[in-house]
DNA sequence: TATAGGGTGTCCAATTAGCGGACTTAAAGG
DNA sequence: CCTTTAAGTCCGCTAATTGGACACCCTATA
């Protein structure tokens, strides 16, 4: 399948080898859970094999990646926890959150999650658990989905200007399938969630489990995170912004 | 100033580039409370001015870095620290530590610093603070230094095989000037480390204090971590290796 | 114990990405 | 206003990177 000189209109030039290995990190961190194979990692970012293998390679060697001896699987390495570590006093959001997420925990019961946008992502930042006992789905912390999947990440987007969100469920369309949803539905969940002013929605698995996601946003307007709950019925509706 | 065609002997092919932000990545951590400026960066990682500047351009438009725009300066962006978030749960060696650096921190009254290997570089993982009034030179977690400038980190290093030791000073030299050491004293200090059995060392600032460092080896006899205390006087010379 | 299939890992000639010398712009200082 | 110091940009040449093709596992099936 030929590809086109520039499939993306304002590409950097002078850059392909680093794009091309964010795009490697960012599918293993999207799937450390269960580890990414090499060809599936291939498929995902739309590079061949041997590239995709030559990078990897060079990657574990630098310890971005670790490949599992046994199964041949990659997963994010001990560099890219350490490089976190360093980066971790610069991005205060969880601290200036905890408090907020404490007080809705303790509200509800439930359990609250921060998630924080990244590109075309989101990537769950934080989240304390509520006292009510039975648990809904959990949202682990470092879990990266595209934006829109989750309820806080719906929130995320719904704050968004209109034209960013028709870009961004067009670029994430062919990632959907995975999770099951697609660009179109995901629209009009969005427009709901815009004229509600949060984000809600039934949970796909379980019937009567409803999760609600209320948008952040920093000094200039821009949303960039989101505080979202998931509980049994909907027993509260809105939440409180904080910082 | 004319470059050979490859500096060091066992380089991989075809991964130039990956190599490189690394590297830069790696410095930027280095400095990570203070920033980097490009010019300094280019110095350090030996590579020319326009090549930093371009790559560090598409790693900040990827959020692996972040410039300030006031001081133009480089700090490590929101990517690194989601892709540590991410990364976290498999590396658990903080976990594991905590209850020991808790007793010893109890024992001692002192801080506690588990520091652990990255290449040429250690970087500290975590510290738990002792109740002693008086608090000495006090290592940030996430902070990454060449090997052997720390006491724990030189407690790792004296741990390893003598020819990897002669190895890793030799080529970090360059990079210990910043800290006012060098291999050859780092060696010697090695030495008096491998007869002990342990790391120590007068703090260079300040008279009186002294830290104590003991590595700790994995299940195949490698050593790739330490604990390390940092003490008024001698009181205690000796600790457990945990795990 | 062939052998087919699904995967990882490797090689090397062609080519294009990206290198870096030289230039432009911006800010700070004297 | 000129000098210095640093950030940012341009573009022709070339070496780094690409990717088609191949080798080599395993495991399952005949």
């Amino acid at each position: 399948m030929p590809r086109k000189p520039s499939d993306e209109p304002g590409r950097l030039t002078g850059t392909q080898s680093i794009e091309r290995a964010r795009l490697l990190l960012r599918e293993i961190a999207a799937h450390n859970r269960t580890g990414s194979r090499l060809l599936d990692l291939a498929t995902r970012t739309s590079l061949q094999r041997p590239t995709v293998h030559r990078m990897l390679k060079c990657l574990a060697h630098e310890g971005m990646v670790q490949q599992d001896g046994d199964t041949h699987r990659y997963y994010l390495g001990s560099m890219a926890f350490e490089l976190g570590l360093t980066a971790a006093p610069r991005f205060n959001l969880r601290e200036l959150s905890h408090p907020g997420m404490v007080r809705i925990a303790e509200a509800t019961g439930d359990t609250v999650f921060l998630t924080q946008r990244s590109g075309p992502d989101a990537v769950c930042i934080d989240r304390h658990e509520g006292t009510f006992p039975i648990k809904t789905f959990t949202l682990d912390v470092g879990m990266r989905r595209p934006l829109g999947v989750g309820t806080g990440s719906l929130a995320i987007v719904a704050a968004l200007p209109d034209d960013e969100i028709q870009n961004i469920f067009t670029n994430n369309q062919p990632r959907y399938e995975e999770y099951g949803v697609s660009g179109a539905t995901l629209l009009t969940q969005a427009k709901k969630a815009q004229k509600l002013g949060y984000s809600m929605r039934e949970a796909p698995t379980m019937a009567g489990v409803r999760s609600v996601g209320h948008a952040i946003r920093n000094q200039s307007g821009t949303p960039f995170a989101a505080l979202s709950v998931s509980t049994i019925s909907s027993r509260m509706t809105e939440k409180r912004v904080i910082e």
